[in-house]
DNA sequence: GTGAAAGCGCTAACAA
DNA sequence: TTGTTAGCGCTTTCAC
């Protein structure tokens, strides 16, 4: 292994030149710059992570919880976290992988021992026994989500609120009366996972608002299910016109059962969906949605930690504002309907 | 921050025994194993992580690369990804996260600094430029699949090969004669990933073998492309009356496209899938299927590593084999077909 | 603009 | 069975 004593006997310095050549945190010769960087070169020279670390007190390293549980869609999360570790590159860190069925214990045992200089945790709920373990940890961390109390805590998320309430309004400008959310599992709800009640209560606040008929069902993944529950959903409400999704993993069989039901999309039935635009975009027809936009808060997660890592104060709760994009699966309302609500 | 030397003073004993009681590594008195035992819970001692391994030369880190890249089925990943965390953990290791796209310089990096003791590699392709690389690396390292130029590496995988012939096999005993194999998008095998070019390799030979009719078509992941990809198929292929499909993601579309063509499941089309058991058992039908076990051999991985890191030899090249389970997806060839091959 | 040297917190000889 | 101490490779004061 190549030391910094190498380079420095090579370059003919001391190691601290090297050292300082290497972090620009002196001014240092030109002339002296190049031989050191040379040396690096010709020895093949890597600084040693664990001696920085010890010495500097950083381990560049983020942690990144990711859930592992029932009931969240993979592909997005997947997407959270390769913004996360592509954004933690871009500013020189590394990203250790931590799932949350560690508990609250894996994130002291990671941040107390060092390992890492920073968190972001993924899923948070309602209630999450995490944030005051957070709180009381000696380095910064970043959620996605955010608990109801959410006080001395970095918070990003989208505006799920917003985000139901402006699939509402979509469908009620177009002249949908009677509407529905096919929400996540059930299972979800009863995790008081955060983005799943939030987009009930802005879903049924501007359904109110509308003066429109506003039903929600959970709904869980299997086929047989989905068709249970929109039958009965149809049934006890057959003026629904317009129905709100957000479960990824349903969307395709979920038009499958509407047209096995002779439901056409958008003729007799608009469907917008809160997913990802590329699931969105795949289907036939397109969907109307509101996009989740995993890279965007990913990227912002690890630049906030950068930020604090840095000293520098960040905003307690950042809410992206939702984004509707209307395509192929929302259309006005079906002339019979206008009265029927 | 507690250091070792508050909690052997508060112990009364030196800092090399507080050392050894926590690593083991010498035979303590019960006695002052408890002292320091106290010790260490009142004053809440964490061993900091960049001195143990800046003195011991291990970090007790793992790296996990994880492609990024398009075809691949993420939830299948996560599953890898989730079992190589989980295992790493039993072994008192942590996982370090990087994605493919770092390329061969991304495992050079974290090696040579030091910042990890061992690496997993998944998607590999058949000529993969990274094989080269993990040979010269001072420490071990695990391939989840295995390229051309195996030697010298340590690989693992499902035996893609045995998972084609084995859906052939179930197939032909059924008394099918032409069937076909829906693989991947065509970009995936454009790669030469390993996976999807050995299935394809498994599925030709027992075709040969068998006696049967077994042509072979990449399929991308819209709506569209899979009912033209099948329409051409059946055109083309009229007496085609059993399916392989290595392709998650269009299952469920597939299986519609399938009712839209009014070809029933498994009274007048057979359909065997390579994938993820829980997949295959959320259709309707249910999906006779060859599993991705996915656990397994994320879990294999990472105890091949800690065996190498521990000095042992392990198997250059693990396979698993597969395991086809037979659901309602599939059922005798139609009659008509028997002489139609 | 550069060098010397004191740690960072731990492990593992070596010594007793 | 336990203690003493020399590093591990780097960063960063302090001194020039």
């Amino acid at each position: 292994m190549v030391t910094i004593a190498d380079v420095a006997r090579h370059a003919g310095v001391a190691t601290s030149t090297v050292s300082y050549v290497l972090s620009g945190k002196r001014t240092i010769s030109t002339d002296t710059q190049e031989r050191v960087q040379r040396s690096v070169r010709a020895l093949g020279y890597r600084p040693n992570a664990s001696a920085r670390a010890l010495a500097s007190q950083r381990s560049n390293v983020l942690a990144l919880v990711i859930p592992l549980r029932t009931g969240m869609h993979v592909p997005v999360m997947m997407q959270f976290a390769t913004a996360v570790v592509t954004t933690a590159r871009r500013f020189d860190h590394d990203v250790l992988l931590l799932t949350a069925d560690e508990g609250p214990d894996g994130l002291e045992r990671v941040a107390q021992s060092s390992l890492v200089d920073a968190l972001v945790v993924m899923d948070i709920e309602l209630h999450d026994e995490r944030g005051p373990v957070l709180r009381e940890l000696p380095m910064p961390s970043v959620l996605i989500g955010y608990p109801d109390e959410a006080d001395g805590l970095t918070c990003i998320d989208l505006d799920f609120v917003a985000a139901g309430a402006s699939c509402v309004d979509h469908l009620a400008d177009l002249g949908h009366r009677s509407l529905a959310l096919l929400g996540t599992p059930s299972a979800v709800y009863e995790r008081q996972t955060g983005f799943a009640q939030r987009t009930l209560t802005g879903f049924a606040e501007a359904a109110e608002r509308r003066g429109v008929l506003g039903v929600e069902t959970p709904c869980e993944h299997t086929f047989d299910a989905i068709l249970t529950t929109v039958e009965q959903l149809l049934d006890d409400h057959p003026g629904i016109t317009g129905l709100v999704v957000q479960n990824e993993p349903i969307i395709g069989p979920l038009l499958d059962v509407l047209r096995r039901l002779g439901r056409r999309v958008p003729e007799d039935m608009s469907l917008v969906a809160i997913c990802a635009d590329d699931v969105a975009e795949r289907q036939v027809p397109q969907l109307s949605s509101v996009t989740i936009p995993a890279e965007r808060i990913g990227a912002q997660a690890v630049e906030s930690l950068i930020t604090k890592l840095e000293g520098s104060d960040v905003p307690g709760l950042t809410l992206l504002p939702p984004t509707l994009t209307a395509r192929g699966s929302t259309g006005p309302a079906p002339h019979g309907d206008l009265t029927t609500a």
